[in-house]
DNA sequence: GTCTATACTTCGATAGAC
DNA sequence: GTCTATCGAAGTATAGAC
């Protein structure tokens, strides 16, 4: 406890972050290691170790600046005009699914990935479905048909991620099909003007 | 051309592909190194080398084994009394998830691992769109509502992974749900006796 | 087909000067 | 905070004996 652990808001940290989201994204996460890293921040390979001490805290802080990001996202989307369809845009956002699947892919060999990854993704869940459920009751309406919320955020993450999986091979037969169906869901369930 | 090739179907080699799959299933496509494969095949680490002359084609091997199996399961499930029903069984075979999730990971920095990815999906996908055309015309039906037969195999898909990807790391939440209505759409769709 | 031995590369991580 | 220098481990791959 006597060290000065690093800044937390330091420049050459953020760009350390900034590089290593863009070699997972572009390369995978097998592309980050401390030399690419350092070399796509514009830095010595030894920094890495003063501001984060091992991979596997680059790799949280990684997530974790994408988590609470996207978490504010969700607060923000709450307050939009047609919360639904906000809730959408930010589940759809590209890099959020791509990313994710590449945390999926290391919490396969990175305990503290998948207990991060885990917290998170419950959490995340679990405020989409408050917000759908708030959206339901502002209405107050005869919601008879239709999924269970909880059963509409696996549904929303599940189209997320096959649609930025597709992507990332060149795949889009039936995407157009998948977005009518959820632009269906959405107009169903959007407020009469 | 001058080369004695290795035999296709070795038990070293046979060995070898079991323990590829194992790996990237357990802890991951990075996980996959020549000194472990080898280990858990219980033979030396250059006879890899013999059988396979790359990584690349280590992992090629590993995924045309596995999508001949799946495209083969495709065909007896059209066979079935419920070929919709099995369609679904196929596509939500837990290891089929994980493993194609492995390979999305690699093909982000495999281009060889992409095309073969991106060639098998179509396959994959298109066959199964033929099948359920196939049953909707069978009961020459009037089946008006309900996702188009493209718009099925991505939501089928996108289904089976995020199930395969939550369970990775604990997650059920909405899970139930989920099915039910997987369970409902093969109800409404299967034959009445 | 299977092995030993080895060349070469890259990785994570640390010590210590500035 | 940032750098140079370096260690040891692990990776891909090859040569060559058996």
């Amino acid at each position: 406890m006597s060290d000065t652990p690093p800044t937390r808001d330091s420049k050459t940290r953020t760009a350390l972050l900034d590089a290593a989201t863009r070699l997972m994204l572009d390369e995978g996460y097998a592309a980050v290691t401390t030399r690419k890293v350092a070399a796509k921040a514009g830095v010595n390979q030894a920094l890495v170790y003063y501001h984060f001490r091992t991979m596997d805290e680059l790799f949280l802080a990684v997530f974790r600046r994408g988590a609470e990001a996207s978490l504010q996202r969700l607060d923000d989307a709450a307050r939009a005009d047609d919360p639904l369809r906000a809730l959408w845009q930010v589940s759809s956002e590209p890099q959020n699914s791509a990313l994710t699947v590449e945390f999926i892919a290391l919490a396969n060999h990175r305990p503290a990935v998948r207990t991060e990854l885990a917290d998170y993704t419950r959490r995340f869940r679990l405020r989409q479905q408050e917000i759908i459920e708030r959206v339901r009751d502002d209405r107050n309406a005869d919601v008879p048909e239709g999924p269970t919320p909880a059963a509409v955020t696996v549904l929303a993450a599940a189209l997320a991620r096959i649609l930025s999986m597709d992507g990332a091979i060149g795949i889009t037969d039936g995407h157009d099909e998948v977005l009518a169906l959820v632009e269906d869901y959405l107009l169903r369930s959007s407020p009469r003007p």
